[in-house]
RNA sequence: GGGUCGAUGUCCCGAGUGGCAAAGGGGACGGACUGUAAAUCCGUUGGCAGUAGCCUUCGCAGGUUCGAGUCCUGCUCGGCCCA
């Protein structure tokens, strides 16, 4: 990677950015270029980060694409810092939301930051990664401090901001700290010195209106936005997010990721290949040709898919048994290899013995599935959920479809 | 502080004459169809119950009623208007 020439350095830098505006994109590549010919002649590496909110621990794949980002950074030699918002967290980023953000307590704050960082090396090289906090700097800020931040802005330049703007047409609240958090993330910048900012395009203000002026005012040279596209959820649309249960988490089995990414409808391959994978320019180009050509099946280009992303956060062997369990269990409808034991103890009523090997949420959930046709029993569709189960031998029980179990009697 | 409107089935939106699970939509789930895609069609979407019985739900707490999301009182949260 080192090697690469600063033209194929921008490149891929760039990939996967959307910038809405093709003259803030330009300029952007264009400071970007400057920045890393500069870096290259004086040895100097240059300060890339990306806040991360640990609003949860539980992370997904689209928290991954701006740590992919950073890792194209670290490869080619750069610093990079894991930013975790433990100050800014306190008050949620307003962003993406059209809602208030509950605010966090430092306790679950402090308890996000451990495993979320974990997650994170699963893309960013661990030895070559900063973590730091932002409560380092945020914290020691006085009120006059923050006065002299706030002066370099405008009401109105919050209140055109889209989510702003929609809420006061709604005439749903806007607390007026809500407008500080750019105002933090943008000091964030004129703290570290950066030079480069990654982020979500929802990211726009905060880093270029909000971080780019602070670090003028500061006397500092301003930063570079690299703004990454939104990957969709599997269901190939909205913005991939867990209240909105489409995600993929990370931390998922190989088996339940691969099976996740083949859900994705066929439209959203090409941003998942961008991304989400591995892929440089080159390659990405190839893939998008492949599914562009109709003499090629999109599943098998899924497949691809999902075998390069389980590979990420697993491994190539992990991929490949996922690759397997996915085709016997879904393309030929057979039982996969490794499906769970249960032991029931109590009634063998088929009813009971879902309920015991928890296949389902509740008694009523069980029953209304076996009414629905859901059920299976070795292979034989449940009629009737006063069936009643002969455990001699142990059976295989299938719940909706993908469920499976191997039930013995206790 | 005054006025006014709102909070509904624990994912969201959203009907609801005092009458006994509560319209509808989205989403989700299951079935058919498939490439676990999309689209489409059908079904389900409080808990317990061998099933027509019981229990728990409509911001919170009381009250009036044989019976209340549905009426009254107080409270909480929020919007808007006035100050």
């Amino acid at each position: 990677m080192a090697t690469m020439t600063i033209d194929e350095q921008v490149a891929l830098l760039m990939q996967g950015t959307d910038y809405g505006d093709p003259q803030i994109a330009a300029t952007m590549a264009r400071e970007l270029r400057v920045r890393l010919e500069e870096s290259a002649r004086t040895g100097k590496p240059l300060k890339v980060y990306c806040g991360y909110d640990p609003r949860t621990s539980d992370l997904h794949i689209g928290h991954t694409i701006t740590m992919r980002k950073l890792r194209q950074f670290q490869e080619l030699g750069h610093d990079v810092t894991f930013l975790i918002g433990t100050y800014t967290s306190l008050l949620g980023d307003p962003s993406d939301k059209d809602k208030l953000r509950p605010q966090l307590t430092s306790e679950q704050v402090a308890a996000n930051s451990r495993t979320y960082s974990e997650q994170a090396f699963k893309i960013l090289d661990r030895s070559r990664t900063q973590v730091r906090f932002n409560a380092e700097w945020l914290s020691e800020l006085s009120f006059l401090d923050v006065i002299k931040l706030a002066e370099n802005f405008t009401l109105q330049q919050f209140l055109t901001r889209e989510n702003f703007a929609q809420r006061l047409e709604k005439g749903d609240p806007i607390y007026l700290h809500e407008t500080f958090y750019a105002l933090m993330q943008g000091y964030d910048a004129v703290a570290q010195d950066t030079d480069v900012q990654v982020g979500g395009t929802d990211q726009f203000f905060n880093v270029l209106t909000a971080g780019r002026k602070l670090q003028q005012a500061a006397g500092k040279r301003p930063q570079i936005g690299v703004f990454v596209k939104i990957l969709p959820g599997t269901d190939g649309v909205i913005k991939m997010s867990k209240s909105l249960g489409n995600h993929i988490p990370i931390l998922s089995t190989p088996e339940d990721m691969y099976g996740k990414v083949m859900s994705v409808p066929d439209a959203a391959m090409p941003l998942y290949f961008e991304l989400a994978t591995r892929y440089t320019p080159p390659m990405l180009a190839d893939v998008l040709k492949r599914i562009a050509d109709p003499a090629n099946n999109p599943r098998d280009l899924k497949m691809e898919l999902a075998r390069e992303i389980v590979t990420i956060f697993h491994d190539a062997d992990a991929a490949a048994r996922a690759e397997r369990d996915f085709i016997t269990r879904f393309r030929e409808r057979e039982v996969p290899e490794n499906i769970p034991d249960v032991t029931v103890t109590g009634s063998l009523n088929i009813v009971d013995v879902i309920a015991e090997a928890k296949l389902a949420k509740s008694k009523g959930e069980a029953r209304r599935l076996i009414e629905g046709g859901g059920v299976t029993v070795d292979g034989r569709k449940v009629a009737d959920w006063k069936e009643t189960l002969d455990l001699a031998q142990p059976v295989v029980l299938k719940v909706g479809k993908r469920q499976y179990a191997r039930v013995h009697k206790g």
